[in-house]
DNA sequence: AGCGTCATCCTTTTT
DNA sequence: GGATGACGCT
């Protein structure tokens, strides 16, 4: 048992608790990932069959992760265990039943953006206004239903929501819903939300199945159980409704998926649930400095939902937090990479100590450029990944039309791409005779003939031999022979390789990658069937990291707070702490959507070990224009015991004539960040006025511009020019602008007047 | 049919 | 600033 030892009482107590139901509150950096695999090997330690354990985590990463030191642990034994996510671990169960519930074995399943297709071309049919009916808030709604169990028929029959829907103008989403979900059936496919809204139906219609399953999982574990939607709480609650054996561990601190159907109550009420639970709450945080945890229990104290914990470390204080300003987007990029670099040095760390993190996607790119630009070495996750790419989407388009010919999507992406003559008019003829017919598009394209005329029945026809020659062919070959056969004979490969632009070579690059992928797929000894259609089974799912991954690169990372959950960095920088962007101009029409929000900035002041620095920017660029910003309002809530605060930033151009006592004015005034009533708040309340042109503002030649002039421009105001570069027509000016800061301007094009 | 150009909307966050 | 759809030209 000496593996035990190195618990605390509490995480000990908890690992040993095998029996019966059990939730685990497990606050930020308490050591919640160890004592699950720790009470995993416990399991299989005292005798529990690694075939009766069922795992469900939020990421494959952690799946990954977990199975990796379980079987530290306890040997190969690990490799028996069922884990994943909840959507990966029931598409595996789907797989087995889905014929029970009127689906193929080898159904598609649909990405985001293969839903949001259908769901346009649903719109158009139906004649829908796309304005009201946005396929984004369509599909949200849909999904929403069905992450509540809310079937189509039920959904126009609860009056609840259908009053709802009248009063929003939105009268038809009840038979957008329904056409959606005949839609999909007819294509074999499955969206993420079915992954899960179908498994209970499964579960509720055949109980022998249920049984069969309730007995097969002896033992549950789920984590990050605050985040489960109702959906997912339901059938884990009817898998461990025979033996009782479920432990959940989550922290309702840490919930930031509401947007996705999570219900914090499902932890709020657990015990409502299993009156015989036994709670362990973990309370010591291993991970963070005092100022660190300090900073993170102020800000969660601003929530009133919560459950009672106490989070505490008995680290060293360590640094206060740090806060920076910035005028620009591209100037915070620039005073976070010079941070890093400075801090590396000074303290002897590896750039891998390094995390950015900030609320939205898009913010990425001026760290991005900044990083680039100081040769820091670094990775963003998330993002774009590469199974998103267009060129990845378009081949495994034809890996999915080979096995599953129904699937729609697939067949619209690829029947004429390579070209091959078959235009929009006819595919519409197509899915039109298909619809009056009542059968399947693919029906029509085995037999183009009957449905067809002359011309295009005939480049049909040669497409539909096409395909129906990888179906033969992937019967017998390894993966990567099946898929090396259709990149070529699709004419794919050779469209890309003929394709000399640096974005046409990458492409090239990236099927080539994902050839080598299924390659390497094909090589594994550990799998009985390497078959194409097996690689094909998970690849919706896996989005993000899986791919590339090599923990060992010295890289800064990039990231999402949203994915960060779970991570640690001995150094983080949070950037973006602005309204409107952080919290989201989203959050802020509720109190709980603001909670979550505060509940997202828990998590991300949770990641850092040692060093905390937060940053924001008076100004950035949004959908293309620059827009001013305000501090904020999580920076007020942070007891300013606990900040220091960095205003000496020089703007970009040090050598500006036009910054200095404005800016330090700001700074000396003490600790709080400036609200927008508040009278010290001039030089947000400068930039929130667009410039007024001077009287007469009429452009001058700017063909003998010369660095160190003043200009005026019509939006941007007045400024000084920095440097020059490119040739005679395209010549590029660096201006910094009073108002707004640095900005790049093609001269032919821009509108100046030298002052 | 196919291609290029313009306009519009957009942004949370992810499986 | 970027992706996607509409429109119009070849």
């Amino acid at each position: 048992m000496d593996y035990l030892e190195g618990l605390n009482p509490e995480q000990k107590a908890a690992v040993q608790q095998i029996k019966g139901p059990v939730m685990i509150i497990a606050g930020a950096g308490s050591g919640k990932t160890r004592v699950i695999t720790y009470r995993v090997a416990h399991l299989i330690r005292n005798g529990v069959d690694a075939f009766n354990i069922l795992v469900l985590t939020f990421t494959n990463k952690a799946a990954r992760e977990m199975r990796d030191r379980i079987t530290h642990l306890v040997g190969p034994d690990a490799k028996n265990i069922w884990m994943g996510t909840f959507h990966s671990v029931f598409a595996k169960l789907l797989r087995v039943e889905a014929d029970k519930i009127g689906y193929p074995n080898n159904f598609t399943i649909y990405d985001t953006d293969d839903s949001k297709s259908v769901l346009r071309a649903i719109l158009k049919e139906m004649n829908l206004d796309d304005k009201l009916y946005s396929p984004n808030f369509v599909h949200n709604r849909i999904s929403a239903a069905k992450n509540n169990l809310v079937s189509w028929q039920e959904y126009q029959q609860n009056e609840q929501i259908q009053a709802d829907d009248l009063s929003s103008g939105r009268a038809h989403l009840g038979k957008v819903y329904e056409n959606y979900a005949n839609r999909c059936y007819r294509a074999g496919a499955m969206d993420f939300d079915d992954l899960l809204y179908k498994t209970n139906e499964l579960l509720k219609r055949y109980p022998e199945v249920l049984n069969k399953y309730q007995h097969k999982f002896k033992y549950l574990m789920v984590d990050e159980y605050q985040d489960t939607n109702f959906s997912q709480y339901l059938i884990v609650k009817k898998l461990a409704a025979v033996n009782e054996n479920i432990c959940v561990v989550g922290d309702d601190a840490q919930s930031i998926y509401a947007f996705r159907g999570a219900n914090i109550q499902n932890i709020l009420n657990f015990e409502k649930d299993y009156p015989d639970l036994k709670i362990f709450k973990l309370e010591q945080n291993y991970r963070s400095t005092q100022n660190i945890v300090n900073v993170a229990n102020s800000i969660i104290s601003n929530n009133k939902e919560q459950l009672k914990k106490n989070v505490f470390s008995e680290k060293e204080a360590g640094d206060k937090i740090k806060v920076m300003r910035a005028f620009s987007d591209n100037e915070e990029g620039k005073l976070v990479a010079e941070s890093i670099m400075q801090e590396r040095s000074t303290r002897g760390l590896k750039w891998h100590d390094f995390a950015i993190l900030y609320r939205t996607n898009a913010q990425s790119r001026s760290m991005e450029e900044a990083l680039r630009k100081m040769g820091t070495p670094y990775k963003i996750y998330g993002g774009l990944s590469f199974y998103q790419r267009k060129e990845i989407k378009d081949l495994i388009a034809y890996f999915r039309l080979t096995f599953n010919p129904n699937d729609e999507e697939a067949l619209k992406r690829v029947i004429n791409y390579p070209r091959r003559g078959i235009g929009d008019t006819t595919v519409d003829r197509i899915i039109v005779s298909a619809d009056q017919n009542k059968i399947t598009p693919w029906e029509v394209i085995i037999n183009p003939s009957k449905y067809l005329d002359g011309r295009t029945s005939a480049s049909v026809g040669i497409f539909a031999t096409m395909i129906q020659s990888f179906q033969v062919l992937t019967k017998t070959l390894t993966a990567y022979e099946s898929a090396l056969h259709i990149a070529q004979h699709s004419g794919l490969l050779k469209d890309l390789y003929e394709d000399k632009s640096v974005e046409g070579l990458n492409r090239y690059e990236n099927i080539q990658e994902l050839l080598n992928g299924i390659k390497e797929f094909s090589e594994r000894e550990d799998l009985e069937e390497k078959g194409l259609d097996v690689f094909m089974q998970d690849v919706a799912l896996l989005t993000n990291d899986d791919k590339d991954n090599n923990p060992d690169a010295d890289t800064v990372s990039l990231m999402t707070i949203h994915s960060s959950k779970g991570l640690e960095f001995p150094q983080v920088y949070v950037v973006g702490l602005e309204e409107n962007l952080f919290p989201s101009q989203m959050s802020l029409n509720s109190r709980s959507d603001l909670e979550e929000e505060r509940r997202l900035f828990y998590v991300a002041t949770t990641r850092a070990e040692n060093k905390l620095t937060l940053s924001y920017a008076t100004s950035r660029f949004k959908f293309g224009t620059l827009i001013n910003c305000e501090p904020s309002r999580f920076l007020d809530e942070i007891d300013a015991k606990y900040l220091e605060l960095d205003f000496t930033a020089k703007p970009v151009n040090s050598s500006n004539p036009f910054f200095d006592d404005d800016r330090n004015a700001w700074s000396s005034r003490g600790d709080t960040f400036s609200k927008p009533k508040q009278p010290t708040v001039k030089t947000t309340s400068i930039l929130a006025k667009a410039h007024v042109p001077s009287a007469g503002f009429a452009p001058s030649d700017t063909s003998n511009l010369q660095v160190g002039m003043e200009v005026e421009h019509e939006r941007f105001g007045f400024g000084k020019v920095l440097s020059l570069e490119g040739n005679k027509p395209d010549i590029k000016a660096t201006i910094f602008f009073k108002e707004i800061g640095q900005k790049q301007l093609l001269l032919k094009f821009a509108k100046l007047r030298i002052v």
